[in-house]
DNA sequence: GATGAATGAGATTTCATTCAT
DNA sequence: AATGAATGAAATCTCATTCAT
């Protein structure tokens, strides 16, 4: 009776079992803090076995990265339909991307706040997956561009940079969103639209940014 | 001619020495694989020496964090008039920011991304000086909402979304500008400036934010 | 032939023998003079394994506290008889502590002084042992009292203050007879049960304390 | 108004006051816990001075010693008057002991605790004032077994166990007394004078020694 | 497949002690 | 006479990692 903790389990299972310990105490923790004592007692398994499975600190971490990563991009490239307009498609992929991290807090925190300061090898990791996120957004703005006016004179440089600016805001967000009580993923796509496509101008003369069919919970982005 | 490495300082300037070597290791390492071994031997001195001037490797790092932050939003300060109009306040804050943090890169790093990652009281003394910024955020929206129009229907809570979502932007802008080669203080300010006032929406019809008398680099600030 | 110092031992051995070997340190180098590398050496094992079993230099401490005081009570209880006459109890018992202490040397070293010089925590742990055979003494006074007249007249403080007085004497006598060669635990023994019984007094005037069937090496304890 | 303190004071003097701090610093931490630091500090001048007058902790720790040593012996020298008879020499000589002890008590923590446990020179420093305290007693034991009667039987290395087992008695009540409240120096003094010299046996049979012109507080000493 | 036993290397921190003034 | 500045050496403790079963 009750939860009978099993022995000889397959190793995949096993693994994802230690990755699930791993991203949540190196999310807690970080990287230096966090002990491979802890992670083996949260798994449920002794510390050889993880060294078997995984090979080393270094190793683990990594895989934690490289799974997280692949999980995130999934997520946002689940909720996208590239056929709609631009704006919607940056909706709905800020929509899937603040879904994610707030429902992985320690995911988000490894991948946002660990991976980038324990050496660049794990940089790295984190960086392709930014980079693809990136090019996405990048490439939104110039199909934005190209259906807004058929003279696209926004230089190529221009576009990184703004891109860039976008994704680091969404980031932040992500973060304080997480550490904020009662600020849903709704809420924080919302703001983020608003800001990025209307501009704060515009906001504060009463014309945001709107969009048909989405519902919305922030006030000035306003159902038509 | 050079550096003469002199004995025997008297304890301010040996504080100093202390506190620049800690903060260029703690931003490059990190706090946890940051010694105080290579601190001490970076700042020419031996380590009881640190201890007894700066008692451990808390505090120490803590008086970095402090120094660092007062330096910074006391460049943001000195670099806006508050007589001027909000958006010339916002870009000439930007500016001071963009121009502080790519100068003190580890001290950046030190704030942004060492800070919140070991434990609430370091997160803490940062998010003091963070309020600051983002109050004076807020305070420009306000303004400029009054000034734009007299009916500010901007909510509060909303304000204070978009203040984190700019501010965070910032940060992630600074972050990246410092381990990007060849992008200036300058553009990063105008890019920033440029997303945060028209808008993407606005960028790409062709209606950029523009500031006369303000010389730029960046492309699209600056219509004819 | 001669110890095969094997490797890989169960928990409980290898935590004997650090406790051994901490006893003998701790006995003659005094608490803070120990190092737990000394202590790990002579126990043959590795300084970690010592932290990983007992944890702290302190916890450590206390065990070894613990383990002597537990041992030195058993030894004493083992040797009283509660069905015999006072004197014969408070014989039979100071004959039970100073075998135990002279065959002891560094555990006793490490209740009578260590455990009382460093930190009121190991003091307290003596404390409670010390109290236990306090109280055994008072009682025996007590009863030897009722067996000598019907009028107990001897207030109760008093009687604290001489049980106190006799303890305090034997742990003296236990240290200088370790201290000294050629001192038998009978001797010691001896010594004391004149001095306690019988008093200054009644030897100087040829009237000391005897018991019965007890053959004696000490002089004025004369076998009727 | 107020305590000046004054600089550059005689060394003599200056000696005193690092002796005073020494001696309680030492009293309250030990030998290997009190740090040069904290002495100064106590004594109110610089470590370099201490350094320059007792020359380093080991012979500040000896000068310490012969002191209280030296002030002890004499405190209990002056109490006794050897043209007495030898139970008043000897009361004399316990109440002028527990008085110094309790008026005292870092002093005496000094030389019964601490100078026993670190090191056999610090120990050989208060073994000669023991001997002095011991061979006083001894021959008090041995005047009063001539004054008792003229056959003296008590062989020499009885009348030195007891000797033993008495000062180490009165060191330890000494050590009790200071720790626990409301004990005077004269109640020490009667417990142990009644024990040492009625000893048990006589006092639960009502034949406590008593001495004429001694007011008493404890209760078996009775006043004849 | 899984683990209890064990360790080498290195972290922070403290302290007695000395130099230069 | 007196001190602020400075350090070498050593202490406790932690951790990633491996061995033997």
């Amino acid at each position: 009776m009750g939860v009978v903790k099993s022995k000889r389990m397959p190793r995949a299972v096993r693994e994802q079992q230690m990755l699930d310990a791993a991203v949540e105490i190196f999310g807690q923790r970080g990287y230096m803090a966090a002990s491979m004592d802890e992670i083996a007692e949260l798994a449920g398994v002794s510390k050889p076995l993880v060294y078997l499975y995984l090979n080393s600190k270094e190793d683990l971490f990594t895989a934690c990265i490289r799974r997280e990563a692949a999980a995130l991009t999934e997520a946002v490239r689940t909720g996208v339909r590239t056929e709609l307009p631009a704006d919607r498609q940056l909706w709905d992929g800020l929509l899937a991307f603040f879904t994610h991290t707030s429902r992985n807090p320690p995911a988000w925190s490894v991948l946002h706040l660990q991976a980038r300061i324990h050496g660049e090898a794990f940089a790295a990791e984190v960086a392709a997956m930014r980079e693809e996120i990136v090019a996405f957004v990048t490439q939104l703005i110039v199909v934005a561009a190209r259906e807004a006016h058929r003279d696209p004179d926004l230089p190529e440089r221009e576009v990184a940079g703004l891109a860039e600016a976008l994704v680091g805001a969404a980031e932040s967000l992500a973060a304080w969103a997480n550490a904020t009580e009662g600020v849903t993923a709704r809420q924080s796509a919302a703001t983020l639209m608003n800001f990025a496509w209307a501009g704060l101008g515009n906001l504060m003369e009463g014309r945001p940014w709107t969009l048909r069919d989405v519902p919305t919970e922030g006030t000035p982005m306003q159902v038509g």
